[in-house]
RNA sequence: UGGCGAGUGGCCUAACGGUAAGGCACCUGUCUCUGGAACAGGGGAUUGAAGGUUCGAAUCCUUCCUCGCCAGCCA
C-alpha cells in the first residue's frame, strides 16, 4: 500500500489529535512513525493493530512509518522472525520503503553515547551480582540504596566499560547503570541498567559485540537518529518515558521524539502473549506458530482471514488509553462482512449423505448455472455437474423432524441450489438402522431452481454429484481457549480447547474447489468460509474452515437444549 | 501503606461545559434459490461513587472506590 496523504481527521483519535497539533503548531513540518518489532517470534493480531496505528498515521498525515527490528538481545531473537515480521506486514498491505532499520545498526553510536554519560559522570559500571542489584533496588514502597560502585572514577568507568566491551568479563559479571536516583517513586529511575555482558552471536553483527544496550537505552535514541516525530507504544511504557526522556535530555542526540502510548489489544478467548505463544508452539499445542488457531498474522492468513479484514478491525477498535478487551465476536463479524462481499461461493459437503433421483436418466450429466457471489453480479457464475446420484448434507435429512427444521423429511420437497425440487420417498437404512441413502424423485419443470407454479420450498440444500466429487480434507477451527478469559483460573493451558481443531475426513467438494489457491479464501454455501491449507495437494485436498456463517438454525437448537 | 495511568449500556469507541452518539451483541418483523446477506424496528446508560463550581457537568475542582502497569543484566 503506497502512503499517501489524505485529509487529516478534524478530530481523530487521541494520537491523531496530538499529531494534528503538532503539524498544525509547526512543531514539525513532517512527521515520522516506527514500527519496533523485537524479533524473537511471530507478528500476532496485537501488532497488527498496533502496525496499523503507525504506518495508518503516518500516512494520514503524509509522514513515512519506518520498520525498525529491536534487536538488542541476541539470546532471543533470529533471522527467522525478521523474514517472517517483514512477509506479515507487508501481508497486511503495508510498505516501509526503503526505511527498514536496526536497533543494532546503531550499536556504535549507542556505545558513544554510553561514553558520553560516563564522562558527564551520569553513568557507572556497576560490579554488583544481578541479586544485589535487585536487593539494592528497594521495593515500590521503599527506596533503594546507591551500589557501592557507583562513585567510581570517570577514568576507571571509562577503562571497565572499554574492557567489558572487549570481552574481558564473562556474562553478568558487570554492568553499566546510569546514575540517576535510587530513591525515585518510579522503578525505572533507581539506576537503570544500559548495557549488559552477553557473549552471544547477534544474527546480525555476528560475534562482534559482547556488551549489548537494554531496551530503554536503544529505543528513544534509535527514534532520535533516525528522526522519528513520534514514537507510538503500548501502555506498559508510559512508566518508562521518563527514563525515554531522560537520555533524550542528557545525550546530544539529532531529533527529539515523542513517546506516546495507547492501549494494547486484548481479545475474549485469546492470549496475545509472545511468551505464551512461543509455548504452545514449542510443547506442540499446536500445529506451529502459524496454526490456524493461532492469533498470530500468519495463522489468521493461513486460517483464510483477508488482510482487509484485520485492518477494518484495527480501524473499528480504535485507539485509547483504558485497558479493555474486544469480543472475538466483533473481530469474527468484520471478517464474515468482508468475505460476504468477496468470497466465491462453492458447494462442499461435510458430512455426505447418498441421494438417489428415481426419475433422473442414469449416465445423464447436465451442467447447471450456479452463481458465484449474489453479493457481486460481476463475479459471474460456473457450471456444477448435476446427475442422479448426489450427496447432500446428512444434517440437511431428518426422518422425524422437529416443528422448526426445514430440510428434508420423508415427503417433503426441498430446492437443491441452481438445480431441481426433490422430494423424499424412501429412507434406506442399513442393518444396523443406520440411514445410508435416500430414494427422491425430482420435478423436471423446476430446472435451475424455480417451479412454474410458484411454489416455493421452505429450504435449499447444497449438493455434489457423487460422480464428480472430489474428496477432501476439512479442519474446523473453534477458539483455541474454552473461556473467554483463559489463565483466569491460574492455570492457561487447562483452559485450552481440546475441540478447538477437528478433522473430518470423507468431504467431498465440488471440482472447481481443486484450483483455488492457497490464500484464497471461498465460501462453502450454508456451511461458512474455507481456505486451502498449504498442507493441501492436488491429491489431497485439505481446507480450514475460516469461520462459520451465523447459523440461526444452529443457535435455535442450542437455546433449545438450555431450555 | 510508592509512582504512573484508566473508569461512558453486555463489549468497543464518541461526545473537547449546552443536556449521552455509533458499531458489535441481543430481541421483533420484512424479504430471500445460502436458516447467509440485505432491510425495518426494539429494549438496554441516573457516564465508578459522593460532594462542589456553574444557568447548565461525562467533560472543571475535591475526596473516595475499582482496575491496569512498574521492583529483568527482557522488550
Amino acid at each position: 500500500m503506497s502512503i499517501q496523504a489524505t485529509p487529516s481527521p478534524e478530530r481523530g483519535d487521541f494520537i491523531r489529535e496530538i499529531v494534528a497539533a503538532d503539524l498544525r503548531d509547526g512543531k514539525h513540518q513532517t512527521i515520522v512513525t516506527r514500527f519496533p518489532p523485537e524479533p524473537n517470534g511471530y507478528l500476532h493480531i496485537g501488532h497488527a493493530k498496533a502496525i496499523c496505528i503507525d504506518f495508518g498515521v503516518a500516512r494520514d498525515f503524509g509522514g513515512r512509518c519506518n520498520l525498525r527490528f529491536d534487536d538488542t538481545n541476541p539470546t532471543k531473537e533470529e533471522q527467522e522472525y525478521i523474514d517472517c515480521i517483514q512477509e506479515d506486514i507487508h501481508w497486511l498491505g503495508f510498505d516501509w520503503g526503503e526505511h527498514l532499520y536496526y536497533a543494532s545498526s546503531y550499536f556504535e553510536q549507542l556505545y558513544e553515547w554510553a561514553v558520553y554519560l560516563i564522562k558527564a559522570g551520569k553513568a557507572y559500571v556497576d560490579d554488583l551480582t544481578a541479586d544485589q542489584i535487585r536487593e539494592h533496588r528497594g521495593t515500590l514502597t521503599e527506596p533503594g540504596k546507591n551500589s557501592p560502585w557507583r562513585d567510581r572514577s570517570i577514568e576507571e568507568n571509562l577503562d571497565l566499560f572499554d574492557r567489558m566491551r572487549k570481552g574481558e568479563f564473562p556474562n553478568g559479571a558487570r554492568v553499566l547503570r546510569a546514575k540517576i536516583d535510587m530513591a525515585s517513586p518510579n522503578m525505572n529511575m533507581r539506576d537503570p541498567a544500559l548495557y549488559r555482558i552477553l557473549h552471544a552471536e547477534h544474527p546480525r553483527t555476528g560475534d562482534k559485540w559482547c556488551v549489548y544496550p537494554m531496551y530503554d537505552f536503544a529505543h528513544g535514541q534509535s527514534d532520535a537518529i533516525e528522526g522519528v516525530t513520534h514514537s507510538l507504544c503500548s501502555l506498559e511504557f508510559e512508566i518508562h518515558r521518563p527514563l525515554y526522556d531522560w537520555f533524550i535530555d542528557n545525550l546530544p542526540v539529532p531529533s527529539r521524539p515523542r513517546q506516546i502510548e495507547f492501549a494494547r489489544l486484548n481479545i475474549t478467548y485469546t492470549v496475545l502473549s509472545k511468551r505464551v505463544l512461543l509455548t504452545l508452539v514449542k510443547e506442540g499445542h499446536v500445529r506451529g506458530w502459524d496454526d490456524p488457531r493461532m492469533p498470530t498474522i500468519s495463522g489468521l492468513r493461513r486460517r483464510g482471514f483477508p488482510a482487509e479484514g484485520i485492518r477494518d478491525f484495527a480501524a473499528l477498535i480504535g485507539v485509547a488509553k483504558s485497558d479493555s478487551v474486544v469480543e472475538v465476536g466483533l473481530l469474527e463479524h468484520v471478517i464474515r462482512d468482508v468475505l460476504n462481499r468477496k468470497a466465491s461461493r462453492r458447494f462442499a459437503v461435510l458430512a455426505p449423505l447418498k441421494v438417489v433421483i428415481e426419475n433422473y436418466p442414469e449416465g445423464q450429466v447436465e451442467e447447471m448455472d450456479a452463481v458465484n457471489n449474489p453479493e457481486d453480479p460481476s463475479a459471474g457464475s460456473r457450471k456444477v455437474p448435476f446427475t442422479r446420484e448426489l450427496w447432500i448434507e446428512r444434517e440437511d435429512f431428518m426422518e422425524e423432524p422437529p416443528a422448526k427444521f426445514f430440510r428434508l423429511a420423508p415427503g417433503r420437497e426441498v430446492r437443491l441450489r441452481s438445480a431441481y425440487f426433490v422430494t423424499c420417498r424412501e429412507v434406506v437404512k442399513d442393518a444396523a438402522g443406520e440411514i445410508v441413502e435416500l430414494r427422491c424423485t425430482y420435478d423436471p419443470a423446476t430446472r435451475g431452481g424455480d417451479a412454474p407454479d410458484g411454489r416455493r420450498p421452505k429450504a435449499t440444500l447444497h449438493w455434489i454429484s457423487a460422480a464428480h466429487a472430489m474428496p477432501a480434507e476439512v479442519r474446523l477451527y473453534d477458539h483455541l481457549f474454552t473461556r473467554p478469559d483463559p489463565g483466569a483460573d491460574g492455570d492457561l493451558f487447562a483452559d485450552l480447547n481440546p475441540d478447538s481443531e477437528k478433522v473430518l475426513q470423507g468431504c467431498f467438494v465440488e471440482p472447481t474447489l481443486a484450483e483455488v489457491p492457497v490464500g484464497e479464501t471461498v465460501q462453502f454455501e450454508r456451511l461458512g468460509y474455507f481456505s486451502p491449507d498449504p498442507d493441501s495437494t492436488p491429491g489431497h485436498l485439505v481446507f480450514n474452515r475460516t469461520l462459520t456463517l451465523k447459523d440461526t438454525w444452529a443457535k435455535l437448537q442450542a437455546q433449545g437444549k438450555q431450555g
